[in-house]
DNA sequence: TAGTGGTCTAGACCACCAA
DNA sequence: TGGTGGTCTAGACCACTAC
């Protein structure tokens, strides 16, 4: 009964997933080098690679040169949050899109900001509450590294969102994300039409282009929204 | 002054990417197949291949057959989440872990557990506490299906924490996960120890086997605790 | 049906790194 | 320094889908 295995990386890398599974691979060992599963398997050593490399990438397997493939010893689930333009998002949900800029103006930003943007130099402060169907949906605190992004200064963000505006000019390259529940502050929480001091989530970014910071933003939705992603195994 | 780009996936995954920057190739436009990317960049076939996919899988680009390869006309910035075994997590902290499980019974569901678990017959009901340095870390409030894991009905789980045990016995296929910040009722409130009602951080996720529901949960944070992630521009 | 991406192959060389 | 993964190549065939 020798099953035939596909002679595709799809395939190859399900007999993989199976044999972890079935503990012939438990978590922490070492699988065979991918010249010796090529000639097990009967496929090109290429097959095998883009299999292993598509396991390493979701997290179930280790590579090292040298040492080898391990299985991942600690399994780790992985989900993939979205963020995209928050006017496309609202769009998504079939409501109607709002936008109001609060207040912008450019400033010395505080230290703890000004570490995160690895700047001394003015930036640009800027709050503005998104809406949906008239709505508060989230307010939006963001400071703009003018350093990193001189031509925010002479931007005028009360029609186009600074979202929407950095997302199209300044591609960033990476990125943190911060995510929790925090006290909301007065402004914040008029915006919102919650009480100063009440508890909302909080979504904080911070973004990077090469090393240089460009922008970090805190978003604070009021009570009921939840942030969904799929989870991959 | 042709600049040279290196012939490598990493080389054209950079050049595609400053065109699309430089707007050369705006969002929506149609960039030119393979084969003549190929044989204008001077490297095989394969290579644009790899670099394209990369682009494809961030985001950054949309591909189908026959129709070609696109830019994505709205940007959209992806976080990863990861979702390790709760243990392990706070240990990689450099702290104590601590885990008390409060109850356990197998009931029958109320219906919205029913539904997200796809399933009439009845499940186990788990609350715990997980601890960091003898501190409240997550309380746990959890579901398994009976029918889809009809072992965890045997399983004590007074020392190995469901979570640990459904990870390495039941490997899930997809999933969900929603993060939002909701009032904690009054058992989950005793365990953190904070106030009945207050809100805190809440993190509920599903996952499945192929179509059967093996477990939902909702896991409730102490104020201050944050989720945090890479961003991937 | 023709054009485009998706993938496999066999071979080759390189880069990294544990022993 | 040798073993392992990382990658490039040139060619081939396949699979999907817009036309």
């Amino acid at each position: 009964m020798t099953e035939t295995i596909p002679r595709t990386w799809r395939g190859v890398r399900e007999e993989v997933l199976r044999r972890i599974k079935a503990r012939d691979w438990p978590p922490g060992a070492t699988i065979p080098n991918e010249a010796d599963l090529a000639t097990e398997l009967g496929c090109a050593r290429t097959t095998v690679n883009r299999a292993l490399r598509e396991l390493a990438r979701a997290g179930i397997l280790e590579r090292r040169r040298k040492s080898g493939t391990r299985v991942a010893p600690n399994p780790i689930g992985r989900a993939v949050v979205e963020i995209p333009i928050l006017r496309q998002e609202v769009e998504a949900l079939g409501r109607a899109y709002g936008y109001t800029l609060v207040d912008s103006a450019a400033q010395t930003p505080p230290p703890e900001v000004a570490q995160l943007l690895h700047t001394r130099g003015p930036a640009l402060h800027i709050r503005a509450l998104h809406s949906a169907d008239g709505r508060p949906y989230v307010a939006e605190t963001r400071w703009i590294s003018l350093d990193a992004v001189p031509a925010a200064r002479g931007q005028d963000f009360a029609t186009t969102s600074a979202n929407e505006w950095l997302v199209q000019q300044v591609p960033y390259t990476r990125g943190e994300l911060s995510i929790g529940a925090a006290p909301c502050p007065a402004p914040e929480a008029a915006l919102l039409g919650v009480a100063t001091g009440e508890t909302v989530l909080t979504v904080d970014r911070t973004t990077y282009a090469d090393r240089r910071g460009i922008t970090c933003v805190r978003m604070r939705y009021p009570p009921g929204h939840r942030i969904t992603s799929a989870l991959m195994g």
